[in-house]
DNA sequence: CGAACGCGCTGACATTTGTCATCCGCCGGA
DNA sequence: TCCGGCGGATGACAAATGTCAGCGCGTTCG
């Protein structure tokens, strides 16, 4: 018997998931949680084989669960199930050592057996996810760059994001400059929009 | 027996809420559709008695797919489920026929009442969600200030958006003027944020 | 009918931006 | 040791953007 945590913050999808997996013969949902702070909670006190993480919590993410758990309960194999799989996820989760990585297009059948997969100590990448973060490659902004872009995402002026980043409003139109290079975008927006959809920041 | 049309671009998700709502005596997920063109061929062809209806779907969107079926089979109640609740489809789904709204935060005995409910001619919206409706009040929006508003919202220029809307550059830029003043913004992609998170564009 | 209003346009102006060259200090690798 | 790259900054200039005033046209409503 295989003993599984659930995290999801949405407490429909986290029931029905728990619903179908209890549907198994060899499987069995001993904890669910809807925040990252329960699941570590609950992962400490119930030591299960296998934790299933939704990519998007309320407050940690699934990943850095994940990654907290890899160095905590190393007995422990963890698993991403995302609606919207951006690539540096995937690479940020596999450097975790998150064992799974899947969207929910997938079938019930598919997870259980990558329960199972993951439980056995192999791994299991979504094939279109893995294509994609291939495809999209490393992330070319420097941190910096990044930083400046994730504040210009948010659309505030430079001299905000200057404040905020505590920068100087030209050294902020450098980076930014050098991110819109970076991305081949017209504008500063246009290149958050991309790095976004990269995952690169 | 209440008869289901289940529409969800999820697999894991459809799936998942297919076998909770099976669990129940009274009732039958007879269809289960992961597009809206798909959902609205099922729902001729099956005539099923409630359609549960994911809002974001690859074509058509949920509110979309409810606005055909309540013309034209007003014997099927419609109901959405959605992750990301913004106001704005809130109010589109009331005036397309929708009988039911709630948040995918709900727990699956709720969603089955719900489906009860709506079944029997009532109607029911989830209260967080009509709280934030009502909070976020009318779009103050003209209709061609949200058109610009929204292309504006990807990040292009004013000159492609001028061309996209076949507008003048000027007037572009006029209107999205006036949409930062409604929207008190600092520029237009401040802007575009906070109306797209009032769900008006 | 006339006023009000939305749509669409123009022109002018001040700001904000994007871009580039150039500078400094620091650190890591050849 | 020296070079290159990154963080950080300045100054200057061109382009894009935000703002305002004002004009014409059609529709709607009192």
């Amino acid at each position: 018997m295989i003993r599984i945590l659930l995290a999801d913050d949405e407490h429909l999808i986290r029931g029905a998931i728990a619903a179908l997996l209890g549907l198994e013969e060899d499987l069995e949902v001993v904890g669910q949680a809807a925040t990252g702070a329960e699941a570590l909670r609950l992962a400490r006190a119930l030591r299960p084989d296998v934790a299933v993480l939704d990519l998007q919590l309320p407050d940690l993410d699934g990943v850095a669960v994940a990654t907290a758990l890899h160095t905590e309960l190393p007995a422990c194999r963890t698993m991403i199930v995302t609606s919207h799989g951006l690539p540096g996820h995937l690479k940020r989760a596999l450097t975790g050592g998150v064992r799974g990585f899947l969207g929910k297009t997938v079938s019930a059948e598919i997870l259980a057996t990558v329960v199972r997969t993951v439980h056995a100590g192999g791994r299991y990448v979504d094939p279109q996810l893995a294509a994609e973060a291939i495809s999209a490659g490393d992330s070319p902004l420097t941190a910096r760059e990044a930083d400046v872009l994730t504040l210009a995402a948010e659309g505030a002026p430079v001299d905000e994001i200057a404040r905020r980043a505590a920068l100087s409003p030209g050294t902020v139109r450098n980076y930014l400059s050098s991110a819109v290079g970076k991305t081949a975008a017209a504008n500063r927006h246009e290149a958050a929009r991309i790095a976004r959809s990269r995952g690169w920041i």
